[in-house]
RNA sequence: UGGGUCAUGGUGUAAUGGUAACACAGAAGUUUUUGGUACUUUUAUUCAGGGUUCGAGUCCUUGUGACCCAACCA
């Protein structure tokens, strides 16, 4: 696990919620931590979703103490079973085991048991106003709200309601149970928010046994008490609620969890909003929660993220309060690091140009063994076939090469990876005048490890033997978006770049490429690192461009265009 | 003349009254049979005004700006 440990160097700076924490261990308020991470099953979890998994099971796991998973299952219009599951996997992928896995809803009991209490005190009473009159009557930010009739009903009445409420007597939204708190105060908030609410619904765990749900703000602060949570960490928006949560915990004198706010990650050329991404796949802009082009924690999985580089990812960007936007390539950065260490590296050649070396003896074959990580000599070498026919990068042969093209051009020499040094000789072409084949002759002394050629090339680049490369699918990804931030768009859907995605349908890879398991990771040399899609199949394996490799050269052409 | 939160290089995050630093991004270079990696060098920062202090990014004060709050959502 890369979180952390807590006998790191005296000087380690700590961000403000670990001052907090060892502050109150130091006191003595606490004598061990214990912190939540509380979904809402109503869709998948995204990359903000795992900077707050990898803060919450972080902050644990550093103080010694553990973390529960706990569904935020109170509206259950809105929830599902699949997501449940879905998130469980996600947490557990990233590399965290929950100490619990719990659901909101497994208070119910207690939450309505609590709710008469507050009523019995003379803080809590149902409401019959529609929610029209409800906006009505708490004013604005500038004017003060005002009491209705209902307000001064009494506590044995508001009791019998209450009843009547979850027997199911009354229709949705026929009533509310609001809490009698101040309907003056600046915090809107406090201005008798909504406790309960009547849903004639179906919940995915209590099934039909509830006709009344708790609201969030009766719910999440009571929940993180039943469950003694010491440090309750959420995003900023729920500052405001943090005077009702104290209230709640408060009236009731249950363990007193605290709530702490940080600021949620954006991130440059996505969008981090749970209702923003289902548009995206109810709309079929991409083709599922698990596209790799969705910020998803599970899409950037089956794009080839690994969980240790989204850790390094959330350790990196840090934790605090101001409004952040973290840029793409930071998060790029981290995958190619950690893919660099571990991926094998393989030939693959995306678009093929035929090479024919015409001093090469037709039918004669050789196989030139290349590293399989230079990162790593303990994964050993592979062979591969060398003959008369290869192919190579289209991007690799220029007829008219700019300044500092050191790949191959008529006249030209190059080096083939792990293999033998090339001149072109001529080029073949097709009547439009596209080059459709090189012819080159090889220079049999410059071997790989043996060169005593003496020849000195700049260029080295990566080719297969036609005879033996296979077949694949290969799809490219690109950002999502053109804009860096499409949520402050009238229509972020206008914005999707519609070169987001390129499939290749005939792409050429080396034989050792052709057999491997859904999530193998790879670098294609050159090209980028590669991770092989689910929908690959034994005859059609199919491999999803995780992120390029640094480009120089890509960067040096745009430049001077 | 509502309340709240926050302001440090392009982007993030540190510096806890004592030399403004680290990472990513950018630029230049060395090495290299991946124009990758590694390594070296380098550009660039305290929102503004006033105050306290020997000394202020930090404390006080007045502004300015951004974001959040008036869902039977979370």
């Amino acid at each position: 696990m890369s979180t952390n440990n807590n006998n790191n160097a005296v000087n380690e700076s700590l961000n403000f919620l670990e001052e907090i924490i060892e502050a109150d261990l130091a006191s003595g308020k606490f004598d061990r931590i214990l912190t939540r991470f509380p979904p809402e099953p109503n869709g998948y979890l995204h990359i903000g979703h795992a900077k707050s998994i990898c803060l919450n099971f972080g902050l644990a796991l550093k103080y010694g103490g553990k973390t529960n998973l706990r569904f935020d299952d109170t509206n259950p219009v809105t929830e599902e079973t699949e997501y449940v599951d879905g998130i469980i996997d996600d947490v557990r992928w990233l590399g965290f085991e929950p100490a619990q896995i719990l659901y909101a809803s497994d208070y119910f009991g207690q939450l309505y048991e609590w709710a008469k209490v507050l009523i019995e005190k003379g803080k809590a009473y149902v409401d019959f106003s529609t929610p029209e009159e409800v906006a009505e009557q708490k004013g604005s930010p500038t004017t003060p709200g005002v009491a209705n009739q209902y307000r001064d009903t009494t506590p044995e009445e508001n009791l019998a309601l209450f009843e009547r409420m979850k027997n199911g007597e009354f229709p949705d939204g026929h009533c509310t149970l609001r809490a009698k708190i101040d309907l003056s105060s600046p915090n809107m908030h406090m201005r008798d928010p909504y406790l309960y609410r009547i849903k004639h619904a179906h919940h995915h765990r209590t099934g039909d046994k509830w006709c009344i749900y708790p609201m969030y703000d009766w719910a999440h602060g009571q929940s993180d008490s039943i469950e003694q949570i010491t440090h309750s960490i959420c995003t900023l928006e729920f500052i405001p609620h943090r005077e009702l949560y104290d209230w709640c915990i408060r009236e009731l004198g249950v363990f007193p969890s605290k709530q702490y706010e940080f600021a949620r990650l954006s991130l440059s050329y996505t969008v981090t909003s749970k209702r923003k991404l289902k548009q995206l796949v109810e709309e079929g802009h991409v083709s599922s929660w698990d596209d790799p082009r969705m910020p998803t924690i599970s899409a950037f999985r089956r794009r080839g993220y690994t969980p240790e580089s989204i850790r390094e990812f959330a350790n990196r960007i840090g934790v605090a309060k101001r409004d952040n936007v973290i840029e793409m390539s930071l998060l790029e950065f981290c995958i190619r690091e950690d893919l660099n260490k571990k991926a094998l590296r393989r030939f693959a050649v995306l678009h093929p140009l035929k090479v024919v070396i015409t001093n090469y003896p037709e039918g004669k074959t050789e196989w030139l063994e290349t590293e399989n990580n230079p990162e790593d000599p303990t994964t050993g070498t592979r062979e591969l076939a060398f003959s008369r026919e290869l192919y190579i990068e289209q991007d690799d042969f220029m007829e008219n090469p700019p300044p500092k093209y050191f790949r191959l051009s008529p006249g030209g020499m190059v080096r083939l990876k792990s293999a033998f040094i090339i001149r072109c000789e001529s080029v073949e072409k097709d009547d439009a005048g596209n080059v459709t084949a090189v012819h080159c002759t090889y220079v049999p002394e410059s071997r790989s490890g043996q060169d005593i050629s003496g020849l000195k090339v700049q260029g080295v680049i990566h080719w297969l033997s036609v005879a033996q490369a296979q077949k694949a699918e290969v799809r490219l990804y690109d950002r999502l978006f053109q804009v860096e931030d499409p949520a402050a768009e009238e229509d972020f859907k206008a914005t999707i770049n519609p070169d987001s995605l390129k499939v290749i349908e005939n792409a050429w890879i080396e034989p050792a490429l052709s057999k491997t398991e859904a999530g193998e990771k790879f670098q294609f040399t050159r090209l980028g690192y590669f991770c092989v899609d689910p929908d690959s199949t034994e005859e059609r394996p199919v491999f999803n461009r995780t992120v390029t490799l640094k480009d120089t050269w890509q960067k040096e052409v745009k430049k001077s265009r």
